[in-house]
DNA sequence: TGCTATAGAGCAAACGTTTGCATTCCGACA
DNA sequence: TGTCGGAATGCAAACGTTTGCTCTATAGCA
């Protein structure tokens, strides 16, 4: 459990450790000979450069802190993976941290992670209050928010385009003829979730349908309330909607599962739509149609943006909405189509 | 962005680095009344503890490296999720990374996390030559493989019993009544599935049933390739089997959307067994009966092996092997129902 | 031969902590 | 009053690097 440093290599070797240091850095002021001497000494001994060491002297640790609410969850995980791969290939280590959707042990994470000198941190926020709570730390370490409702705010940010995911989807469903549409798990106090359902109601209005919600108390948005929720809505008489709109695939997956123990086929007798495109979404028999987050972009964006304020440059934040686009499955059909 | 450090704190305390380092530390050999007094300030000045420099000098950084093969998929991220918690609970951050399936990657990352001091690695191996290859750094630092094929070999390691999981599911399908019985995707090569498919054998034979099998000739497990391999298998005439016990979750999934494609009603015509109980199997229409494998026991261990290691007690390997159960959902029916 | 430029190597500071040891101060006790 | 003990604090080394500066040869040139 030794560890061998600089010093061991250059006793064996019989030079100073600077020069050891130089022969591993590639530095011009070393001869060629002496380089390989102690290059193959280096390996010999199994000698591997101590990065904590050259963290406290190059201060810069190569890692990037990456914050999200639950790693155990589709979307988090989707976004972890790329991150983790655009910053890899950047030269960057990934430190991770939930915050299990707590604002407390978000915050708590964050200053662990400027204590431990990430260069930047990149955070799916927990709630609308992330930002405000966070921001007395944020000076010590660039940081960007991802999908979170810090737009307007002077921080570094990407998100998708929620409102025009919006349009999107409800243009597709009245397209495909439907004029009853729910919006389901619209939520207070998330701005994300305020711009989804305008999107909703501009376009409605927009062609002369009322639009018609069905709120979603809970703070956060699961299978499971998606699944309380609609339960309660299926057991009452005469339901005259033919399409529901899901705030996000979770809660369509909560309105999938409700459907079919009410015996409502999808999409024959209802039709639905989802938004975020999580990897469920393309199971077999769930096949849900939904409006895609751009996620491998939003992460790219969000390394490069951490890359960028790392070397020094950039000084204002970057803000970025990204445009979302719809992929088509099998769980919305056309009003014709439908059988009640 | 500049950082306080200790001296600035000492200097407007007028007092030593020392002291100040013993007020945070919450050393006795220091006043209560100057305790405080430093306190106040560090917290005026919004000091935080620089954990690069603490673990040069503790030799130690309080992390602990995480190797999966990819955490988009729901059995690494589960895992991933699990050993997250459990590591924060006592005190150790994750440091994350992914090997792709790749072994040099993998290597690589071993190296990367050897270099960068974390305090043990708890690795999901990539295949299995993952031990041999990376033994050679092992014994600078407390290492567990999890899941992997390691058994009999000198390190820690905790996994499913696969053998016993291939059991029992085994007999709960013959249970159901079926007797033809497809293993589908085993695998040459790897352990873990080695033992999966002489589970499923020796039943077999216990019932005087021919095992039968599908190999599946790629090195990693996916719906995809699930799928494929089902795809060919049903586009055959007179398919005599009457259940699927699939050697993963994922494959399983990859043969539900097959038998969907083929007009095969699952359980209807067929009944599907998976293994793992991955978290998409508890999708609604999904509802796939599997073998679990405990994911947050196994989580627990590995990270419990890690810490006692660091302790310093435990000069041996800790090897343990857990008991699977079978999680009973919709997609295996008995025999007598089934309709061909 | 003498001078200078330059390549190659070493010295030592610095990064921000923790901690063993030395020092100071003060009160108690003989 | 002198000595001792202990509490509170300071000093400085150590952790393993990187790098600016210094020093020493050696080669090139006149």
């Amino acid at each position: 459990m030794e560890h061998i440093t600089l010093k061991d290599i250059a006793k064996v070797a019989n030079v100073s450790y600077a020069t050891v240091s130089r022969a591993l850095s590639g530095s011009k002021q070393i001869s060629e000979a002496t380089r390989q001497r102690v290059l193959k000494i280096c390996h010999e001994m199994g000698y591997t450069t101590d990065y904590v060491a050259r963290a406290m002297v190059m201060r810069s640790t190569r890692t990037i802190g990456l914050i999200v609410t639950n790693v155990n969850n589709p979307f988090m995980s989707e976004m972890a993976n790329y991150v983790e791969q655009h910053a890899r290939a950047k030269g960057f280590d990934i430190m991770l941290c939930n915050s299990s959707h707590d604002l407390e042990q978000e915050q708590q994470v964050f200053r662990l992670l400027v204590g431990r000198r990430v260069d930047g941190i990149i955070i799916l926020p927990a709630g609308h209050e992330s930002f405000d709570l966070l921001s007395p730390y944020m000076n010590r370490v660039p940081t960007i928010f991802i999908s979170g409702n810090s737009r307007e705010r002077p921080v570094n940010y990407v998100s998708v385009d929620n409102y025009a995911g919006s349009v999107l989807g409800t243009e597709y469903l009245i397209g495909l003829g439907h004029r009853n549409i729910l919006y389901f798990g619209r939520r207070q106090g998330s701005d994300t979730h305020s711009f989804r359902a305008k999107g909703f109601a501009d376009t409605c209005e927009k062609h002369g349908i009322t639009p018609r919600y069905l709120d979603n108390p809970c703070p956060t948005t699961s299978i499971q309330n998606g699944y309380q929720l609609a339960s309660q809505l299926f057991s009452k008489k005469n339901l005259d909607i033919t399409a529901v709109f899901a705030s996000s695939d979770t809660n369509a997956l909560g309105v999938i599962k409700a459907a079919d123990e009410a015996g409502i086929k999808v999409p024959q007798q209802l039709s639905i739509l989802g938004f975020d495109n999580i990897s469920y979404s393309d199971l077999p028999k769930i096949d849900l149609t939904t409006v895609e987050q751009p996620k491998e972009a939003m992460a790219a964006f969000a390394v490069e943006t951490i890359v960028q304020h790392i070397r020094g440059g950039e000084e204002g934040c970057r803000q970025e909405v990204m445009a979302p686009r719809i992929v088509i499955r099998k769980s919305c059909l056309p009003i014709k189509t439908h059988k009640s």
